[in-house]
DNA sequence: ATAAATTGCTTAAACGTTAAAGCAAAATTA
DNA sequence: TAATTTTGCTTTAACGTTTAAGCAATTTAT
């Protein structure tokens, strides 16, 4: 049998006391609780040499706080997200508050399940990347009043709290900068997704094209569906370099950076030499070989620190207010 | 404000009866509370209505059990635990478990830190990868009885429930497995580490060796610190390749792994044509370029399963006995 | 026909915490 | 000196759930 933890009942009977006058110490509310500066001591001793630990469902119960944020992603698995969860964790470890991972696997009815399933374990708020098509659950949360944040995407037609880079602008700045250095024909691997950061970057794209007086061909424009084969992305690739004679590529995600550096490495093309590579985020096989790509950069520490700041605001002070924060994404070289 | 949640109250209300009825009803416990099947029925159809969803904390402050665990890795942006987490959690979430995690960044101390930051919110339970040194963390576990498993690793002075892979098994099959196809000379490259996984993997290598009536050369064993710096490898390999005139190199860990490559990469020698390499688990690089590199491929899905089955046991049931789990890595060719 | 068992429900208490209300005794004010 | 305020505490109730105990009314057994 596990052994009982003590209760603030413990320690009011140690010394003969009531337990609220041993609450109000606990709390470091002696003032409200006009508790004696001895008998506060007293409490505060004993609280330790007992080890005290509140109890954290009483106090949920009483409070209807649990002091606990559920975060939803796509996939816990996946580097990129991994990354914002420790971040999110610590942030969140430092305020006190326990965080609950879910993984959406990019499907509205899994994001959903893991919404209802964290909701039922009494979490204050969510942090979330929304799935494509997840219009209707967001939509719920905000009728329920629930504090929530989106994180790296959010939706134009629903208004409410996020925070992500600035996918347009980014891409924008990105594109322009490797038509600046020497790009003359840039082609774009881009997923087949409304989401808005995908939609965000690609039309970065068309507008430094146009900008620059370049010629947006639709030809060059290739759209990947999720779940895609590997084989799908080589053809595309194989197709902008021979057929769409490009002078570059623009990956729009890390997976896609991914899979299109395997193809661009089985054609037997040189980056840098034959062909230029533009890729959003950053992946441990650009590192390894210190690939001379450029890369647009999320500040994911920014984004995470922002969001968990206006969650903790929304849960702990609910104010009226939406904001809708974009950070800068910077590029690698 | 946030609407109040359909408590076990308002369904009594709704249908002019006692809480308890309902209580017996929601938790499929008729039988027991002697409940009429019509009523049931109308309870049921009630709740349906009324979205009732159990209120967490009055359960748990009720059954002092809270249905949730705590997982504790050494950094969850690792994606060899990103991947643990991901299995814990899908499996948990179908026991109507709740996962926590924390990161002890392989530090004693932050580990001691995040298991009380667990216990305060009342888990029942952890799934522990073990920092080196954690033993006295450990013992206070098993004196408190909180139910635990460690993952990965353990100690082998301490006797708690354990599960991972056989690492010496697996160690010492690739080795011979090597042996076997050509290697007459292997270096090793490990953490210089108490941690038994480690330990086994050299052992493995070693008893290798011996049985295969090669020399242990005390040279070809080279021993990293944590947290050193990359170049500490590179001359480890340097080293191995040119005084120690090896044939192959056995990297013990995903980490020395990728950092090994990179050093082969530069020092311009060819995969499988100049040297042989052996890899504790997989890695992204390895699988992009097709690698002809050994694997030692570690059964995660396996291993966390029957972790957090063990723990539920526990949980549930709390029987008295001990199991030291080990199941077998795979090789990869 | 009467005692015993079963059915269908209720009431009360408890889990550990917090918050409001209350109550003497001591300190301050007029 | 008497009225008022402050200090230092206690009691009570509540959060939502579960469990033991209880109590009529009905059914079954003898």
């Amino acid at each position: 049998m596990k052994k009982k933890q003590t209760s603030l009942k413990d320690i009011a009977n140690e010394l003969g006391v009531s337990a609220t006058l041993v609450s109000y110490v606990i709390n470091n509310r002696e003032k409200e609780g006009r508790v004696g500066k001895e008998m506060a001591e007293k409490i505060r001793k004993t609280a330790k040499r007992l080890n005290y630990q509140p109890n954290h469902f009483a106090r949920g119960l009483k409070n209807q706080k649990s002091r606990s944020i559920g975060l939803i992603v796509a996939d816990i698995s996946n580097p990129f997200f991994a990354n914002m969860a420790r971040i999110i964790e610590d942030e969140a470890s430092k305020n006190n508050y326990t965080v609950i991972i879910g993984s959406s696997d990019e499907r509205p009815e899994k994001m959903e399940r893991v919404l209802n399933f964290l909701s039922s374990r009494q979490v204050d708020g969510f942090i979330i990347v929304p799935t494509e098509n997840s219009q209707d659950q967001i939509r719920t949360l905000l009728a329920d009043k629930t504090p929530f944040v989106l994180v790296d995407r959010r939706f134009d037609d629903i208004s409410c709290n996020s925070v992500m880079t600035d996918n347009f602008l980014a891409s924008y700045k990105a594109v322009t900068h490797l038509i600046k250095k020497k790009s003359r024909r840039m082609g774009i691997v881009t997923y087949d997704s409304d989401l808005n950061n995908h939609k965000d970057r690609l039309k970065g794209y068309v507008e430094a094209l146009k900008n620059n007086k370049l010629r947006v061909d639709q030809q060059l424009i290739k759209r990947i569906r999720y779940n895609q084969n590997d084989n799908d992305i080589y053809k595309c690739v194989k197709s902008l370099v021979e057929d769409g004679k490009v002078d570059s590529i623009f990956f729009t995600t890390n997976t896609l950076t991914l899979k299109g550096l395997k193809a661009i490495h089985d054609l037997g093309l040189k980056i840098s030499e034959d062909i230029e590579i533009l890729a959003f985020d950053n992946n441990e096989v650009i590192n390894f070989y210190n690939y001379p790509v450029t890369q647009v950069i999320q500040p994911i520490e920014r984004i995470c620190k922002e969001s968990i700041a206006v969650l903790f605001d929304l849960i702990e002070n609910s104010p009226g207010k939406i904001s809708n924060t974009m950070f800068e994404g910077k590029l690698s070289r």
